[in-house]
DNA sequence: GTAAGTACACTGGTCTGACCAGTAGCCTGC
DNA sequence: GCAGGCTACTGGTCAGACCAGTGTACTTAC
């Protein structure tokens, strides 16, 4: 006969434990209302500092919001990728995870969404896809700031149409993580012109693939584009990491 | 000239703001302690409620953890994927990510992984799996539980060799959200050892694609691998899904 | 009748102070 | 030198208080 060694169950975790169950059995729905603090008090039996503690908890995970003065009561939101965004931009930073790891990760999640995409895509999805290149042909001529927002619009359609949203939450988080770690390097680019041309004409590539329903050239294309934008900034040692991606 | 709408800013959100950032930083390494919760209301002049949702919010992010009585404080903790899985599952569980999506992520990372592995191992990696498969052999014998956790061993080893923490990681939390959401039908699963002597035997063929270099056989069998046990989990609806990703 | 204005009851955010069970480390007594 | 107890302090919880702010319902003015 074996034990298991208990951990003390404080009382906030209880708490927890019983609204999100509620909220994932769907007892309680997306913009319905919780109890107000001093009623869940009472109806928990425990003190509102111990009620409290459990809804930052809740609040933390992106499962309710409460906002102060409203006579309705905390709201229960709707599932979002809010807090996964959030863990995973931590774990990223925290793990000694260096510019070449991170361009892996992101080739390979970039490679796949397009290849899914270019699989998945209807005709809808090509018109969206036309549309959106076409603002980043406008947005040469409007400056860097304004050719980079269609370019990430670009990227949320292709991530669309890809129909799967880990892809599209993680691609997200690990662009957003490259950005942040070579932005003083963009900020001396010189000849940020002829950048956008090449960037419209790798997209314009991108583009005729998926609308060829050509999944692995899509995704040749999206991996080798990403290499071509950013091997520079990887330390010459590392760029053998990328290579095999790109077979 | 545009204003931008303010939020306010919580008390006990700028003492995470404040804390967090200390341990991003590296101010504060992991198994370092944090001053008790007095002496913080002291040096940030907020009551101890506050310090105490503060302190809870940085505690379902994993970040610290604190026990009663220890009078030399809440701990930092190294960061850990646990807040990325929770919040990974948390998201699963809400309708939109369903088990194909899960399925489609898990094969994109285990099929990379293998790639890189096949292409970037050496020598000592090459024994190091050779051992991971026989105690997978050793494990059939000794029952489920213990030919699973070869498995896995054996599953970690490939990441370790792709040199990848991010695919490491993401591969881990997609796996046990993955398991969690079939446990149940898996409880019923008949004809348990010849679904391990199967699984043994693809594991081989891996091994022998990763000894050739062979970087896309080798991710090529890890997808179908995983397709073949997992698809019929499916619905049968959407096993199109994941057939682009095994060409 | 309607629109504007106001009063009110209640909300969440914060602070203070208190009590408890539990822990680590010191400090005895041997 | 060591076992055992003592103590100061910890985090967990509760109670009660105050404040600024909100939504609603009621009143008022037209």
């Amino acid at each position: 006969m074996r034990f298991e060694p208990v951990a003390p169950v404080r009382a906030y975790e209880r708490v927890v434990e019983q609204i999100e169950q509620a909220v994932v059995s769907g007892a309680l729905k997306p913009g319905e209302r919780l109890p107000s603090e001093r009623e869940l008090m009472t109806q928990f039996g425990v003190g509102r500092s111990t009620i409290r503690e459990a809804l930052r908890v809740l609040q933390a995970a992106e499962m309710i919001r409460s906002r102060p003065g409203d006579p309705r009561g905390p709201e229960v939101l709707a599932a979002s990728p809010a807090a996964l965004h959030r863990s995973m931009h931590r774990l990223a930073r925290a793990e000694h995870v260096g510019l070449a790891e991170l361009l892996q990760f992101r080739m390979i999640l970039d490679g796949s969404a397009h290849l899914l995409a270019a699989e998945l895509r209807t005709e809808d999805d090509l018109t969206g896809l036309d549309e959106a290149l076409e603002s980043m042909r406008e947005g040469v001529s409007r400056g860097y700031a304004e050719f980079s927002r269609a370019d990430v619009a670009f990227h949320e359609v292709i991530a669309r149409i890809s129909r799967n949203p880990l892809l599209v939450v993680s691609e997200e988080v690990v662009r957003g993580v490259v950005l942040e770690l070579i932005e003083d390097k963009l900020e001396h680019a010189s000849n940020r012109t002829s950048l956008m041309r090449a960037w419209l004409a790798h997209h314009a590539e991108v583009l005729d693939a998926i609308r060829a329903a050509d999944g692995s050239g899509a995704a040749r294309l999206a991996k080798q584009a990403l290499y071509d934008n950013y091997a520079e900034y990887v330390p010459a040692g590392q760029r053998p990491l990328l290579a095999p991606l790109l077979r």
